[in-house]
DNA sequence: AGCACGCCGACT
DNA sequence: GTCGGCGTGCTC
């Protein structure tokens, strides 16, 4: 068993295999499968993961393993088999699943150097580069004049080499500490020895001879206010040593959560987690799609459920949207668990997030709380799965590899025979239709703990509005209440439904759009700057005077920003304090954190925001919600806009008058009669499920199919219909009778990076070697990809249609 | 991906 | 001859 099995750093369809690579003598006792390695691979050297073990290879001339970068593996062998599995799942490579599942820290980072290996003069040009160092960077070679023949010549005259590094990003964080150098004995006579004018130092020593363990180095030099040069000339003595040690940082200080015990079950809290306990207690998988209104005790079932996997030994794992929204969310579990927990999410830096991701490795927590990836945290003995929030579309990953949370979760539950929790009140269509089918198993929370009745929600028709003589963003309704309560001086919170809204330009006169050269969309304004910007390519012009079409200067900027609102609203209402929450606003770390606190403390009287202050908020002091524009979403070309429509309305009503004081919810749209609106105004989801199947039935879209998107874009229009045309014509007659195909369509927004795009997507009930077939037709135009610069992209069941 | 190799036209 | 550009094929 001397040969290893390597998953190689090569993001390229034709590297996507094991290569083989014999384990050197001195590594064989270390080396394990889910460690990383550097391996020559060509003229280079490269980092891959080892994946199995063998005793031969098909290959002649193996190469050794260089060298081995871990101590212990990174990835457990559940994790490697989850890799892979991921990989073929997702239509992936395997390095991008395994690079999937680890923080970034452990990517490899690659430089290639110049050495000189001769003391043999060079020419002129190569000595005034090199300078008299030893090697020098290759990127160092632009911008001089040293020619590439120079250099070949070199490396074959054996004067210089061309060496290629791996090097890990790892950056681990020190802290300096002291401790005696000497027995306590010792340091007794050594005090007698110092001079009395060292008072400093003798403190110090005293204070050795009580506590001879090791002290944090700035620790002790706030005790004796004193400076670095008294531990130095103790250090010279030789009385004391210091020494750097590795610590974690810890971004969340774990004494300042108050800490919990579990509350009182509600009797049907109670017939919610028996279920799970017993699941728990005798290693079952099952899933439990956990179905409870806004303030039912969902966590608190979580939180009991954790404390029966921790008794056991065993360790949990809770998935929570973008972390950073919700605070409240960490303050329970750390609240309940403290330092038994470790938090990764987005916000964090990466060297926070790999230390993180240690505390986990090293088993020294049991409980993981994180975003989409924190799935992948490298547990043995997992207890339970949680995902909150399952409707939340943060946990399909958007880029390589396209893979759903919810389907690693299920599958590590199966590995670990444990139960996965689907927490929502607004389950998703395709999991709600799987408990119904008796696939999950369905668990209800009907009322809320506090039991108060859900605020009610009052729908304003803004077309009547408009006839009224009314052309601003609020409503009369609207603005009276907000007066209202800011003479009660309560709170409100402002949804701006921006999605699909975006601040374009428009010339009055002409009715010129202002759209990006490289991509078939809108350009944004950003008012800071006075720049038009693009979303998708990050293009960026100044804000025109004149109409560039018709010379007009009645170019104006349309739609509805949150400044924009911000302004509105602050003429409308003088007298609010008005915090606007937005992706300019969130932009800086802690920036959120620090927003929310500003309004928990009533320094305003107004949290104007987006999506995100839909989710998880709880202040006691808001007995307002208001949404500007309800209908936003709705008629997006998207399948599921109905949903995403009737969740967000659910969601954002239950910020509202959830402790003492009674709330009350605001609806503004121009289509009342919308089922989605109506219905999450009654919050009433059974309903808006029964006519949402229907519609899905009749139009055939999940749950009743699956979907698979295949996206294709090239420079050239011609070529992307003429490619994503074949791929379809490839497909069709592979399918099954009740498979079909549509399109291709250009993708919703057709060019982007001066590329033209377009798609096709399946639906289908069953092909269980759909896969394999896609995987066999893309390849078909591996030639276009490797030289023609085509791309064909697949997601395995979109979230995202566009 | 990223590198070497080899073929080819252009230029000191 | 020699330099540098680009197409091709390979990486255990």
């Amino acid at each position: 068993m001397n040969i290893a099995k390597v998953i190689v750093d090569v993001p390229a369809s034709s590297i996507n295999q094991t290569f083989d690579y014999v384990i050197p003598e001195r590594f064989l006792e270390i080396l394990k499968p889910g460690m990383r390695v550097i391996v020559p691979f060509g003229p280079r050297k490269i980092m891959g993961y080892v994946v199995d073990w063998t005793n031969d290879s098909d290959f002649n001339n193996l190469k050794e393993i260089n060298d081995v970068l871990d101590l212990t593996p990174v990835l457990t062998p559940e994790l490697l088999e989850l890799g892979k599995w991921l990989a073929e799942y997702t239509l992936s490579l395997y390095i991008t699943a395994f690079q999937a599942m680890l923080p970034q820290v452990l990517k490899a980072n690659y430089k290639k150097e110049l050495e000189r290996i001769s003391n043999e003069p060079l020419s002129d040009q190569l000595e005034a580069f090199f300078a008299g160092r030893d090697s020098v960077s290759y990127e160092e070679l632009e911008n001089t004049s040293v020619s590439f023949s120079q250099i070949q010549r070199a490396i074959q005259d054996g004067a210089i080499a061309v060496r290629y590094l791996v090097k890990s990003r790892v950056t681990k964080k020190h802290v300096a500490f002291v401790r005696p150098a000497v027995e306590t004995q010792l340091l007794t006579e050594a005090f007698e020895d110092i001079s009395d004018r060292a008072k400093k130092q003798k403190e110090i020593i005293d204070y050795f001879i009580d506590h001879p363990e090791e002290i944090e180095l700035n620790q002790l030099i706030k005790l004796f206010k004193t400076t670095r040069s008294t531990i130095n000339a103790l250090q010279d003595k030789g009385l004391i040593v210091s020494f750097k040690k590795e610590v974690y940082r810890n971004p969340y200080n774990d004494d300042a959560f108050e800490s919990t015990t579990a509350l009182e079950l509600t009797n049907e809290q109670r017939r919610a987690i028996e279920p799970i306990k017993q699941h728990i207690k005798n290693d079952e998988h099952d899933v439990f799609l956990l179905h409870g209104v806004t303030g039912s005790g969902k966590t608190e079932i979580y939180l009991q459920a954790i404390q029966d996997v921790i008794n056991k030994g065993e360790e949990a794992i809770v998935l929570v949207p973008e972390i950073s929204l919700t605070p409240q969310m960490v303050n329970r579990f750390k609240g309940r668990f403290g330092s038994n927990v470790a938090v990764l999410h987005s916000a964090l830096s990466y060297g926070e997030k790999y230390d993180e991701w240690r505390r986990v490795h090293r088993k020294e927590v049991q409980v993981v709380v994180g975003a989409r990836s924190a799935v992948f945290a490298p547990f043995e003995n997992l207890g339970i799965i949680i995902i909150d929030e399952e409707h939340e579309n943060s946990y399909k990953q958007e880029d390589q590899p396209r893979y759903h949370a919810r389907d690693a979760a299920i599958r590590r539950g199966e590995n670990h025979r444990c139960p996965v929790i689907l927490g929502s009140a607004t389950p998703t269509l395709e999991s709600y239709a799987r408990a119904q089918k008796g696939v999950y198993k369905l668990a209800v929370l009907e009322k809320r703990t506090n039991e108060k009745a859900m605020p009610e929600v009052d729908i304003v028709d803004m077309r009547e509005e408009l006839h009224a003589g009314n052309r601003s963003m609020f409503s009369r309704r609207l603005k009276e209440t907000i007066d209202q309560r800011i003479n009660r001086g309560e709170q409100a919170v402002l949804l701006l439904n921006r999605r699909g809204y975006s601040t374009f330009v428009m010339c009055r006169d002409c009715g010129h759009v202002k759209e990006c050269p490289h991509c078939d969309i809108a350009l944004t304004f950003h008012k800071l700057h006075n720049q038009l910007k693009c979303h998708y390519c990050s293009y960026e012009e100044p804000m025109p005077m004149y109409c560039p079409s018709c010379s007009s200067d009645l170019i104006r900027f349309f739609g509805t920003g949150t400044q924009r609102i911000e302004e509105a609203l602050t003429q409308l209402v003088p007298e609010a304090r008005v915090l606007r929450m937005d992706v300019d606003t969130t932009r800086r770390k802690g920036s959120h954190e620090k927003l929310l606190n500003q309004f928990a403390n009533k320094e305003a009287d107004i949290l104007l925001g987006t999506q995100m202050i839909a989710k998880g908020l709880d202040f006691e002091n808001v007995t307002l919600v208001g949404v500007l524009t309800a209908d936003s979403m709705l008629h997006l070309p998207d399948f599921r806009s109905a949903e995403k429509t009737f969740q967000l309305l659910t969601q954002v009503s239950g910020r509202a008058g959830r402790h003492e004081l009674p709330g009350e919810v605001i609806v503004q749209t121009y289509t009342p009669e919308h089922y989605s609106i109506e219905l999450a105004s009654q919050y009433d989801y059974m309903a808006f499920y029964k006519q949402e199947m229907q519609i899905r039935k009749k139009f055939q879209y999940p749950p009743y199919v699956f979907l698979a998107l295949i996206t294709v874009s090239h420079k050239n229009h011609i070529t992307a219909v003429k490619s994503t045309q074949q791929i379809v014509q490839a497909l069709w007659p592979l399918l099954q009778h009740d498979s079909v195909i549509l399109g291709p369509t250009p993708s919703p927004i057709t060019r982007v990076k001066d590329r033209y795009r377009y798609q096709c997507m399946i639906k289908y009930r069953h092909e269980p070697e759909l896969r394999t077939l896609i995987n066999k037709i893309v390849q078909q135009f591996d030639e276009d990809v490797r030289k023609n610069d085509l791309l064909i992209s697949v997601d395995m069941q979109p979230y995202q249609l566009m």
